[in-house]
DNA sequence: CAGCATCCCCCCCGATACTG
DNA sequence: CAGTATCGGGGGGGATGCTG
């Protein structure tokens, strides 16, 4: 429930941005997975989501608690301690999570093969005769 | 196989836009959903989804083709023909936009709601003392 | 600790006009 | 019919610096 999250859980090798699926925003999806155990705090959520900025993860939070995917609650304490909680509608994209994942697990190397021959061999040809026309030029 | 696509088959009050979830850009989940019944035409395409210029749908598909989502077939006839179709990796995004209209169905008034609340009331409590400081001002 | 303010860049997307 | 060429706006996202 509170085991601290794996830094590495979200490997930045992974060609995420090839995925023809999104979770809302860029760190949506992430978020989720992160609240997946229980409430985290803000510096908390950080860490896996390596490289993103206070700002956008804050956009990225803000957005979520308007669309009820999750609760903020802010304890007035010193040093200020602030909880991020799943709500019942966020905990619902679960499902969908691990739809686009397993999608990835079965279909995304195929997706990575077609767009890397595409790089290799542009010239390809992009034009069939079907139907020739009636009177070819020359 | 061949029936007209309805021009109207997406409903463009639909507040897609609220979706937390997006297949590929803008116009990917949709072009998938018009090559659901064969091949069709680029103007044919270009009927349901209202509004898209021919710039942008150009680009959607050939991000498509170039990832083994479908396939670009121009047969050298006057006037000119295109027909573009899904391949098996495209087909296999069925499943996928299946799931995501599923959770849209089940879930997306509430985030609706939810949006609509925070609209009319964003004088919501940010403030929740648990611990009491030592000793409060005053 | 949990942010807010500011600046900036890139890229998606659209509007318009033109072509083989 | 099926595009291409060009221009331009908007916003998501990142870098940096500062604050209660």
């Amino acid at each position: 429930m509170a085991n601290p999250l794996d830094p590495e859980m979200f490997d930045p090798i992974c060609p995420s941005s090839a995925m023809p699926i999104q979770i809302g925003d860029k760190w949506t999806g992430m978020v989720v997975l992160c609240l997946e155990e229980g409430p985290r705090r803000f510096t908390e959520l950080r860490v896996p989501l390596g490289g993103v900025t206070p700002k956008v993860l804050t956009q990225t939070l803000r957005a979520m608690e308007r669309d009820g995917l999750l609760t903020r609650t802010a304890y007035d304490e010193n040093p200020p301690r602030v909880e991020y909680e799943l709500t019942e509608l966020g905990r619902s994209l679960f499902s969908l999570i691990a739809a686009a994942r397993a999608w990835s697990r079965d279909h995304l190397p195929a997706l990575l093969a077609a767009r890397a021959a595409h790089e290799s061999a542009p010239a390809a040809p992009r034009l069939l005769r079907r139907s020739p026309p009636s009177g070819p030029g020359r």
